[in-house]
RNA sequence: GCCCCCGUAGCUCAGGGGAUAGAGCACCGCCCUCCGGAGGCGGGAGCGCAGGUUCGAAUCCUGCCGGGGGCGCCA
């Protein structure tokens, strides 16, 4: 059985229907204009030469929206100003509350997606810029299932490349014992290489040499370089747990995994027509680009770029993985590689027409003093002291909830600082607030529970709705005066809009649209909460708000659950 | 030098062709024998600048200004 469209699809369907064209139709500007607004008669005015209050009157006159609203009104110079009826409201949340998704629409056509996100480097220290990634891809894999879409998340660790040559080969020169190894260990050791190497040619040599050890398969240095990699293991998934985030080893697709097919890669593009040596090394210069700086897919000294590494990503995801959307969750500054990746794929047909790539770029966050978030010494700051530093102001739990929120509520673009005391506020747009008006809605439910007059949600639909049903006609299958009040209203299409939130994040891969509607249903469930006492009714109208309270919690801890946020029933 | 991102209220941010530009924080004034005041109601204050497109621009285009970031062999 599928859920029922949302109110605005079905809105839409049907003003389409009468307009012949998109109806324009949004939620409407002022609450004084009604729940919804169609727009379109003033563009389709002006296109036919017509007056658009003129036009407005004929897609009044030609669309059926029985049931659904009550009698639409022309406004202004052509407006549409719509306004549901209640009972199609109460019916909506009714749908949504027997529904455990809360009314999220699957979409028609599930595609196989891959979300490429978080990827830590191997032998150092998750950072900020991790954070970011993590949490965004965390959300979109959450929204993008939660559609009903396949999603299969790719962790592309770092544990690939040059810096491996110089770390295996300090740990062989100071005789480490890899199995003692922690990750500050390595982290030091990766540090003191770096030292080594700019000051040793001697170690230099050997660290290039070591690195065409590694990547023959000799057999020591492979083994400690796994040593490596399981140590760095250890700590992700530490900070994963602390997150609360979904990935696992099972998600792990690391740099190395890759290696295989990278003469391929530069065979297949040096066949094609698409690379050239140039300068030494086998680039592809894209002819829409004359200006650009090519692609490097292969150094003059033999190695492999990452370009060559993303690009058998590319053609592993979509061969091997069978996916149809490639979701990348990289920092703004990788724009440009991406673009340049992206479009040699196309070139080379390892993106085929029907399957699609983005690059999720986001903004960096920043500390205090608005600059790039350091240490003192230069160093990235690392993702366990933002989290320590959230939890000096906050309980765990909550902690999490307010830096995830943060993160989450930017929109992408931007940059944000990074502010403990900001993020973790119990007022305003927050994790916290969120979280508390969640708290607070099942606080009214447990209560009416202990005092006897709770009620389980489908005997009081059954009390809502079965009772003065006469004719069956949807108008009057709601009892009468009960939500009628403003602030019950408002409550209801805030619930009612929610499955098209999810299905707009699911799209646009925004997940601080989500963040604003939550914070909306949030501050619409205050006002109602002041204006309309719940447990103090009677009759039907305890029951009908026992229900709305019972909805909103739904409904927030399940949008609370896609942001990847816990909803604790009392705080 | 080329390219990308950002610029909305004192601060942090939504709004990305449509009616009088919205929140939160801070500030000021009201509301409590109220289910959690972590509230509610009201007030002041804003689209970087200049052109252009449009019936209509915070939103699209161009050029400036300011801030940040990238740009052939790190990933």
């Amino acid at each position: 059985m599928s859920p029922m469209p949302s109110l605005y699809s079905q809105l839409y369907d049907r003003l389409a229907a009468a307009a012949g064209a998109d109806p324009e139709l949004k939620p409407a500007s002022r609450p004084a204009f009604g729940h919804y607004q169609a727009n379109a008669a003033l563009r389709l005015a002006h296109e036919r030469g017509q007056n658009p209050r003129q036009v407005a009157a004929e897609i009044v006159a030609a669309a059926d929206v029985t049931g659904l609203c009550e009698p639409l009104e022309i406004a202004g110079p052509g407006f549409i100003n719509i306004r549901l009826t209640r009972s199609a409201l109460a019916q909506m949340m009714a749908a949504q509350m027997t529904d455990p998704a809360a009314g999220i629409e699957p979409v028609a056509t599930p595609q196989q997606v891959v979300v490429d996100y978080s990827a830590p480097n191997v032998a150092k220290p998750m950072h900020v810029g991790n954070l970011r990634s993590t949490i965004i891809g965390d959300c979109l894999v959450r929204v993008l299932r939660a559609q009903g879409h396949s999603v299969k998340p790719q962790n592309h660790i770092g544990d690939w490349g040059t810096q491996f040559g110089m770390l295996v080969e300090q740990i062989i020169d100071d005789q480490v014992d890899v199995a003692s190894l922690d990750l500050n260990a390595s982290v030091a050791l990766y540090r003191q290489a770096q030292a080594h190497f700019k000051a040793d040619p001697a170690f230099a040599d050997a660290s290039r040499r070591r690195v065409v050890a590694l990547q023959s398969g000799d057999p020591q240095t492979r083994a400690i370089w796994q040593a490596l990699i399981e140590v760095s293991k250890i700590s992700f998934n530490r900070a994963y747990r602390r997150l609360g985030v979904l990935l696992t080893d099972d998600d792990l697709a690391g740099e190395s995994i890759y290696n295989d097919l990278l003469p391929a890669v530069a065979a297949d593009l040096t066949a094609a027509g698409i690379a050239v040596r140039d300068q030494g090394a086998l680039v592809v210069f894209d002819p829409d680009q004359p200006d650009d700086a090519p692609l490097i897919v292969q150094k003059s000294d033999g190695g492999f770029g990452y370009a060559a590494t993303d690009l058998a990503a590319i053609r592993y995801r979509v061969d091997q993985l069978h996916a149809n959307r490639l979701i990348y969750v990289v920092g703004i500054p990788q724009t440009h590689h991406f673009q340049q990746v992206f479009a040699t794929a196309r070139r080379a047909g390892w993106l085929p027409e029907g399957v699609t790539a983005e690059h999720v770029g986001f903004g960096s966050v920043l500390g205090p003093d608005g600059k790039m978030f350091k240490t003192r010494q230069g160093q990235a700051v690392s993702l366990d002291s933002l989290l320590d530093d959230a939890e000096q102001v906050a309980a765990p739990d909550v902690a999490v909830a307010a830096v995830k929120y943060a993160d989450l509520s930017n929109s992408l673009h931007k940059d944000y600082v990074f502010d403990s005391e900001r993020m973790t506020a119990t007022t305003g747009n927050t994790g916290p607030y969120l979280q508390y008006a969640h708290a607070r809605a099942n606080q009214i439910l447990r209560k009416a529970e202990a005092w006897g007059v709770g009620v389980d949600p489908s005997a009081a639909l059954t009390l809502l709705f079965g009772a003065t049903t006469t004719d069956g006609g949807p108008d009057t299958a709601l009892a009468d005066g009960v939500l009628t009040e403003p602030a019950e209203d408002a409550l209801l299409l805030a619930l009612s809009r929610f499955p098209d939130i999810v299905a707009e994040v699911g799209h646009s891969l925004q997940p601080h649209r989500l963040c604003v509607y939550l914070f909306d249903l949030a501050t619409a469930m205050s006002a109602f909460y002041e204006q309309c006492p719940v447990l103090k009714a009677e009759g039907l109208t305890r029951t009908s708000r026992l229900l709305l309270c019972a909805a909103v919690k739904q409904v927030l801890a399940q949008g609370l659950d896609l942001l990847g946020i816990v909803a604790p029933d009392r705080m």
